[in-house]
DNA sequence: TTGTATGCGTTATCAA
DNA sequence: TTGATAACGCATACAA
């Protein structure tokens, strides 16, 4: 393609190339009659206006970076990174997916921010991040916006699920069915990751507590300490094997998520336990997998917490506060073949 | 944050700017020592090089764009994306992420690409194009390349799962346990969308005559045609509703996608059907949702191929030619819990 | 190996 | 409403 620069439209179009600018962009006031002739001109050239140049010039990159810890194509944060697109691309911005999976990348990944002028506004999705990590996003001069951060935060507007309304209806869930042991099972929680999982892990205590669960009547099963993560499978028989080991086996069980509570159902499986006439089991997410598998889960919305977030990083771009600049998510349980009412034969 | 300019390191290092520009990037020939100085005084000041700056001034705008048809939290395009930007991103480029959903978006899109010059290469992903769509992407100046996209194509390379192989898998495989009667199931297929698909079905057919089923034995069910996208389970009553009213139920199924193949399981419990007492069900994909429903599948590999379409990229971007322009992925099956030998019963 | 000078294609300020 | 023109921050050809 030849590439025509601005210069070229302005002189075919018989104006400035400051009127092309105006023209082109909608902004300032121009003539109709000019207008159509500069987007004549520009058309007939094929002419776009080159975003580097603009840039450059105007100070703003029309980028923003969401910042994932993990991976891209795991259930949370493609929906994340859709929902955001879906409404940053039409305002013009191109979104600049990034992630970081581990302490170390995330300890470089945030060495070196401050110094990144190269993005407008950044989004960070279920970060658990240390005070260093912290002191650097509040000294960036750009927009802050979170998703699944903790809200006592560093952001400058947050969106997340309310872990502790999931976990009270997972809870009061089991509770109405006649549940009267329950445990959540969790992998194992490096302190400075994961944020999400902790919060529903403390949920869920505090909802056993409010539901008059007795400290013994609601375990928390963890994985032990690993460096390497661990297959699901091997996570879920290690889960597996302490809740067999317990004193008094429970007879539901609420996972950290939908893929732990899977793999713990094939585990229960294998040792010849079925769900859910032995033993009933709860999701959180409600990914495609929870369908799938037929499974009892808590419901957030992703999807539509990248919107939202978008949202409020449109506001913070132009200069406004956005509406509520932190908000929470309600959560949905979702019915479905895993959990039922506990054999009526119990005491 | 102070924005420092390359002035300033430089001044602070006493060098020249170009000396920075070279130290900085590692480009040309500059002393040891003079890149120390030069870095030092970079870290000092938390300089980094202004992208928007850089591009102008080298022509390059670092920036590749990835194209999907469909949403970015679909199983494939997601993985297809984390590909990508696993290779892209360590080498300096921005990934930027793009989706159109239907014929018209898809229209105006590539209508508006000619004049795109604010990317230096594009990767498409899964897209049917017609005659003027791919007219647009000759005329690009831009390197193209494509992810399961036609072979005989108007892309610089491609990757993309080997359909016919997989399809034939799954079909010796059904012919190895006995099934006499097999049916590949899809929804309808509009023909300016959705390459792989289409294609399986002919390879399904292809595969079935060489392995002895004669036109009366191998089906091809199709969803009437509609505009709006189906739900699944809709989709799916239909189909097992065109099963049910054959003149012979066939005893296995090939479908389309896990997702399908899924929502026809479920479809056909409805009906009293179990698979796979009853029937026998192969999905195509190997998604996440395959594992959690124990779904014998034909496996591909989106994160694979998007790490491969990235290397074709840089090779291209290069100026070298990738090793293998058009390479084709071997797809493996997957033996889980759906299909199962047919009952000796029958002839 | 380093420095000088020019240009990259816009935006934005100021006049007209 | 439009036109000059000076930044914007860097890369690169060329000279030293």
């Amino acid at each position: 393609m030849a590439r025509a620069t601005i210069a070229e439209v302005a002189e075919l179009a018989g104006v400035s190339q400051a009127t092309v600018s105006r023209a082109l962009r909608g902004v300032g006031k121009v003539a109709p009659k000019t207008r159509a002739k500069v987007e004549a001109a520009a058309d007939r050239l094929g002419f776009t206006l080159s975003k580097s140049a603009s840039s450059l010039a105007s100070g703003k990159t029309m980028r923003v970076v969401l910042l994932f810890s993990g991976k891209l194509n795991e259930w949370f944060n493609a929906n994340v990174l859709q929902g955001v697109c879906e409404v940053l691309e039409p305002e013009g911005y191109d979104v600049s997916p990034t992630f970081v999976t581990g302490r170390q990348e995330t300890e470089r990944y945030f060495a070196q921010l401050p110094k990144n002028r190269n993005a407008d506004a950044i989004i960070i999705s279920s970060f658990q991040l240390d005070e260093s990590a912290r002191e650097k996003l509040r000294v960036t001069d750009m927009p802050t916006v979170g998703v699944n951060i903790p809200a006592e935060s560093f952001c400058d507007a947050a969106i997340g699920v309310d872990n502790y309304d999931g976990m009270s209806k997972a809870v009061r869930l089991l509770k109405s069915l006649g549940h009267q042991r329950i445990a959540f099972v969790v992998d194992y929680i490096p302190d400075d990751m994961v944020y999400s999982t902790s919060q529903r892990m403390e949920a869920f205590l505090e909802a056993a507590e409010q539901n008059g669960y007795d400290d013994e009547y609601a375990y928390v099963i963890t994985a032990d300490e690993h460096d390497a993560p661990l297959s699901k499978a091997d996570l879920a028989a290690q889960l597996v094997a302490k809740l067999l080991s317990l004193p008094h086996m429970p007879t539901a069980i609420c996972a950290e998520t939908d893929q732990v509570a899977i793999a713990v159902i094939k585990e229960l499986g294998k040792q010849q336990l079925h769900v859910p006439e032995d033993i009933s089991v709860i999701g959180f997410d409600d990914a495609d997998i929870a369908q799938a598998a037929n499974l009892t889960t808590v419901r957030q919305n992703p999807l539509e917490m990248g919107r939202n977030a978008a949202r409020k990083t449109l506001s913070l771009l132009r200069g406004q506060t956005p509406d509520a600049s932190y908000e929470s998510q309600e959560a949905t349980l979702m019915l479905r073949d895993t959990t039922r009412r506990v054999a009526t034969d119990r005491s």
